[in-house]
DNA sequence: ACAACATTTAGAATTATTCTAAATATTATT
DNA sequence: AATAATATTTAGAATAATTCTAAATGTTGT
């Protein structure tokens, strides 16, 4: 019997770089380099949410010589293949998300921290009416509020 | 018979000074003249969601000696007492709403234009699994996508 | 009228993002 | 394999959005 240390309960465990590599080739992108590293590091930290400043430090950590500009490059050209998606939730830095199942992001408004709900919502059927003619083609929900840990210290106080 | 000139199908036309003083007032803010006309541009430009440095230009133009510091602070403080909405849609600058209806917003990715799709979406009935304990005060939807106007004009060429 | 407090202001500082032009790497062509 | 065309990366400068600071002004309560 294997000794599978799980990661997470809900995400996968980072592929290794070859499958990282065929991901973005099938992608329709060139895989370099910085661009397996960029994408790893979202896998690897896909609950935090990073911002392209927390990419660019890990990413540098990987591959000392990478640059900034770099990491918005491969951000960009990841968010644009599909392969990761941007999350504005304030109006600070832009934060990456490697999971790609739909789901919402929650953030807690005392302590910051972003959270994923699994889940499912279709334009049409998600209680917004999507006026005829327009083509919806991705689609962001976001919550914010109090995470249960706050909650409780706020509670004991 | 009144003559009565709608400014739009779904909004109501912008309320005099003195109501949205009172507004802001029962929001529990202290009405400053400052406060009165970055609202008042807000309810004004509805429609275009405007930028922080879209409200400053338009507030100059009623108030010039408005700075900018002062268009952040009473965007923060009517944000904070629930006159009107952040809408962060993408990388570049936060948008404001002061459509206090909930609603989803929509970009069109080839014009850039903001469109509100009116409807409602209750957090623990939106699709999305809110997991126990998280207490979930504001919601927000947001699609991308394209506009009628720029399909129309993608087919015809 | 006076003290306490809140708000506004201009400008500096900070932070996030984009741009630029040169260097490097890759792919296609011969 | 050599060369040309193209894509990517790089460092650093430039720009844009937002926040901070300290002084001035305005408001409220006593």
């Amino acid at each position: 019997m294997e000794d599978i240390k799980a990661r997470t309960v809900f995400l996968p465990p980072t592929p290794e770089r070859g499958v990282l590599d065929s991901r973005i080739a099938e992608a329709g992108l060139r895989p370099t380099p910085q661009r397996s590293v960029v994408y790893s590091v979202l896998l690897d930290h896909a609950k935090e949410h990073p911002t392209a400043d927390e990419v660019f430090m890990q990413a540098k950590a990987q591959k000392p010589e990478i640059s900034m500009a770099t990491v918005y490059n491969c951000l960009d050209a990841l968010v644009r293949h599909r392969l990761v998606k941007q999350v504005h939730l304030d109006r600070v830095a832009t934060r990456y998300c490697s999971n790609m199942h739909e789901h919402a992001h929650f953030l807690c408004e005392v302590c910051g921290e972003v959270s994923d709900f699994e889940g499912t919502s279709k334009p049409r059927s998600s209680g917004f009416k999507v006026p005829k003619g327009y083509k919806v083609t991705q689609l962001e929900m976001n919550m914010r509020g109090v995470c249960p840990k706050c909650t409780e210290k706020e509670v004991s106080r």
